[in-house]
DNA sequence: CGAACGAAAATTGTATACAATGTAGTATTC
DNA sequence: GAATACTACATTGTATACAATTTTCGTTCG
């Protein structure tokens, strides 16, 4: 859980006002992103707390900001909280994980079924890059990689869909299970079948196979959740639920 | 604009720990509810700059709170910030209203289209309820509760699909164009007409007429947008776009 | 020996003061 | 006279101190 220091310094030349690359307090989000990271990676656990002042000596701020990036990651969906008594690591019960991808598949496939064909030589280049970084990041192993490389491939993917909405709303139900990834990437198996499924997804894209697209698109959700609910059953037992 | 204070008598109880009616600190929610509003009702105009000491003052409250509020309305969608300068009410332009009110139609029908026939009659017996509590709120002009009660039919509507996920999609979508709502609702036809589809929606959902629910459904949703995109392009013209 | 009570510690929630930033209005110079 | 620099004001962002709440743990009583 080692995170280096933020903000050490903040002598910036204070004049530069390109863009916004920052919208929220910047600090915030970045301690988001971080906690998101560890979740994702399975470095926190669900039903692990999390405590402000820790946080905020971990990442040398004060509380306001650690404050703000929980309320953002329980908008989010990520972590849980209970009013007088803090924030804790989300855990999902296998109906709700269900849901979730029942919900995601019929949007993924409404993005898949929207896209414009035939689709431009330069989208179809651009996806195969990115394919290419998330091979080689499983090829090196490097987990934090392969998520975000993933992550791109299919934002870039559903982004040829042209409607914004839908590609937020994607990612949004995305995000809520990502705390769920690291079950089924412990796997190398199933990360080289997400490979695969990637370069035939590209293929179908090439030769404008919208039926393809949708049935490969529906295949590549089902393993994530399998691989979380037969762990979870495994942990607490088919029938009951536990309540620690 | 007048709004009645806020928290003025502190004290409460303290020994009332009933379940968590509260979740968030409370005043954010409250002060975010009250603008969610005006925006609703049409009193507060996009691009209207929202100021947080005068938000403070009229709620009666410090800018804590208000700030929590605009964060949290910003992530809903309803108002937007910039960095340094502040929030406003945000603005839809007719291009993102047709994109999320596409990707709700879809979600509605998939609600509908998972809905387990026959419904139980109690079920049936409390959107009649509803829809005469939407009734009568628009036969007595209230436009606040006109829409609180069509929220509270569409959620129990939509609540029979039994897909917690997906009801919090549609939701979530339904908030994005809150703001829109007072241009199609200015028309007392458009209220009734929406009267009318709550009761054929009954009628169909009674004799497990999935097709014609799922039908209805779409056309309800379709005077909202046409509302507002009619009005949009009288305002600032059909081809190009203000930038003020 | 266990359950209930109560004080202390840990943790979150709230308020306020201060700093940084952006905005506007005015004067000054070319 | 118009453009620019400068100053005063308005607004947001940040940090810290304080209050309220919950949890923990030791003690006492049944």
């Amino acid at each position: 859980m080692a995170t280096k220091p933020l903000k050490q310094v903040k002598s910036k030349p204070a004049k530069s006002r390109e863009a916004t690359p920052a919208r929220e307090p910047a600090a915030a989000a970045l301690i988001a992103k971080r906690i998101e990271e560890d979740i994702v990676l399975g470095r926190r656990h669900p039903r692990e707390r999390l405590i402000e002042q820790d946080l905020s000596d971990l990442f040398r701020t004060h509380r306001g900001d650690v404050r703000l990036a929980l309320f953002e990651l329980e908008k989010k969906g990520l972590v849980e909280r209970v009013p007088n008594r803090g924030a804790m690591v989300r855990g999902l019960t296998p109906e709700e994980v269900t849901e979730i991808y029942t919900v995601r598949e019929e949007l993924e496939v409404m993005a898949v079924r929207i896209i414009a064909f035939p689709v431009a030589p330069s989208d179809i280049s651009r996806l195969e890059e990115l394919q290419r970084q998330h091979a080689a990041a499983i090829a090196r192993g490097e987990m934090l990689n392969v998520f975000y490389s993933n992550l791109r491939f299919h934002q870039a993917l559903f982004g040829l869909c042209g409607n914004a909405c839908l590609i937020e709303t994607i990612d949004l139900l995305a995000q809520k299970v990502y705390g769920i990834r690291s079950y089924a990437n412990a796997f190398p198996e199933a990360l080289d079948r997400a490979r695969l499924d990637h370069l035939d997804m590209i293929k179908a894209l090439r030769v404008s196979h919208r039926d393809e697209l949708i049935e490969l698109s529906r295949r590549h959700l089902k393993p994530s959740p399998e691989a979380y609910i037969k762990a979870y059953e495994q942990r607490f037992g088919k029938a009951e639920h536990a309540t620690a």
